[in-house]
DNA sequence: CCCGGTGATGCCTTCAGGGTATCACCACAG
DNA sequence: CTGTGGTGATACCCTGAAGGCATCACCGGG
């Protein structure tokens, strides 16, 4: 009748090894078990997930399709139980996460005077965990970066602001007023994010350097493996000796976005996302925030 | 371990019912195996869900909270059981659902000259289950009119068209050129949709009389039982002798957008979401479509 | 003070999920 | 050609959770 999710979880687990054996070792249960649940599973869907012929386990079209909603559905599974213990302790907390750079305050505190009783933590996020983190219910809402697989999410477009290449202090352009694509084709990478979440979409095909965040990019380019790209207002925030940035207004803006877990389904965070849209279009358009105006044109605000 | 669904579903049916014993009627279970399933859930999520203290069962907050998160859940679930058949089907079918009078075929054409080998099926969709039908899957993606309960969707912009008043044949603005709001502020209203799925939102406070589709409005409009909004491209289908359409410039335009179920992963899906992006352009901005291009007085009337 | 209706408890049966031992199959080394 | 290692499937048993039935505890209204 009702799905069962630890069938679910057992499934992505051998369709993530292709490999019954190991599988049932990951998930501490003997072999002969994870294969009747699996089968168990194939009877209860209707459909073969797996063909198992001679060495090797593959998928079928029905396993893909499942595995491809698996995810999102039992990540949904932890953000309800995280929501729900939260409003068992009388929660009264809302979690903020925001990439590098991006202000929060403004809309935490408009969100504050609207809901006094409620308190707003921030907490940095991650181009490869940003999603994640609202699909579990880590962070209630999130000011994340494109792109983003939107599988499971709510995005609403906020602005976009112009990006800066990170060059290491001695680069041939570190003294250019600015730079285009074109002069930097070529260079090694250091890119953002892990290489299995964002393979594609990067600004150059080159191989690189993956990294985790602002201080790791810059230790990179720094030591000279590679250069990179940051949203201007980032750019503020982190600074390294050896490390210069030089605008590229070629380069295709980075577009700050709002994003929730589609299935969280809250006033408090509705309002939140309300309060993050005005004050956005007020740090958009008078720049009372100092970093939105350095330098250049003033940040638009996207359509 | 994981959440359980079929506590979760019992759940949903306690809450709805605030009543042990009528909820167990339902589910075909005896009384007290619903009691102790629901203390089960309320021992694994660590909250009481319920307080039940003499003379009826009231929710917590962290029963209301899970009471939100637990109906798309469960909605999700039967989507990801449908996309599988479907794919273990060696599914080529994409279902496209549509409020009334919203072009469907200019993107379905563009789609399949993408896509060959996938038939686009279409259906008719109304104001109250058009997230519902996307939710649980029986149509992959839908053009719907705003409002629209985001939970669980992800909606993309399409474009906006003007409105027109609903009007019986011998109403006293029946034969203006257009009427405002304030012309027919009072008149009883027939309303689009459940009143439970869309309490608010209604152009009026009034009381008046709920409807499932445009047929349904046009007869209660003739009979004199109140007046009702139209989007105008919808009114091109739609007529009825005693009945006629008055446009209403003022009135806050129809918002038409795509939504998709957030869970919903599939190449095929955004191809189609890409397709009416495009195609939405070109009808809306060179008038290819008849319909959209009419001029706002050429409305048709019907004496 | 009893009575009807509520949800909770106790006890039993069934069956799904877990384990161990083993089989059937196949590639490959000798 | 045959043994061997490694794969997933099958057989069989045990435990625990879900279900049913009977009953209790509680409370408001005659």
């Amino acid at each position: 009748m009702d799905l069962d999710l630890r069938k679910l979880r057992y499934f992505v687990t051998v369709a993530d090894r292709l490999h019954f054996g190991r599988a049932a070792d990951e998930l501490h249960i003997a072999q002969p078990v994870l294969s009747r649940q699996i089968r168990a599973l194939e009877q209860d869907l209707g459909a073969s997930l797996f063909t198992r012929d001679r060495h090797g386990v593959e998928l079928t079209d029905a396993g893909r399709q499942l595995l491809a909603d698996a995810g999102p559905l039992l990540a949904s599974t932890h953000a309800v139980r995280r929501r729900v213990s939260a409003a068992a302790r009388g929660n009264r907390r809302l979690m903020v996460g925001f990439r590098a750079g991006i202000p929060v305050m403004p809309a935490a505190r408009a969100f504050e005077d609207r809901h006094p009783d409620v308190v707003v933590d921030v907490q940095r996020i991650e181009g490869d965990n940003q999603a994640a983190m609202l699909l579990d219910g880590r962070v209630d809402v999130g000011y994340v970066r494109l792109p983003i697989d939107e599988a499971g999410l709510r995005v609403t477009p906020l602005y976009t602001e112009p990006r800066v290449a990170v060059l290491p202090a001695g680069h041939r352009f570190a003294d250019k007023e600015e730079v285009t694509e074109a002069d930097l084709a070529g260079e090694p990478l250091v890119w953002h994010g892990d290489p299995s979440t964002q393979p594609t979409k990067r600004p150059h095909p080159n191989a690189g350097y993956p990294v985790r965040g602002v201080d790791e990019t810059l230790e990179h380019v720094a030591a000279g493996r590679g250069i990179s790209f940051l949203a201007r207002s980032a750019s503020v925030f982190y600074s390294h000796p050896d490390v210069v940035y030089v605008p590229i207004p070629e380069l295709a803006p980075d577009q700050v976005c709002l994003a929730v877990a589609a299935s969280h389904t809250s006033l408090v965070v509705d309002d939140f996302v309300t309060a993050a849209q005005s004050t956005a279009e007020i740090t958009a358009e008078c720049g009372n925030y100092e970093m939105w105006q350095r330098g250049g044109d003033a940040v638009t605000r996207h359509a």
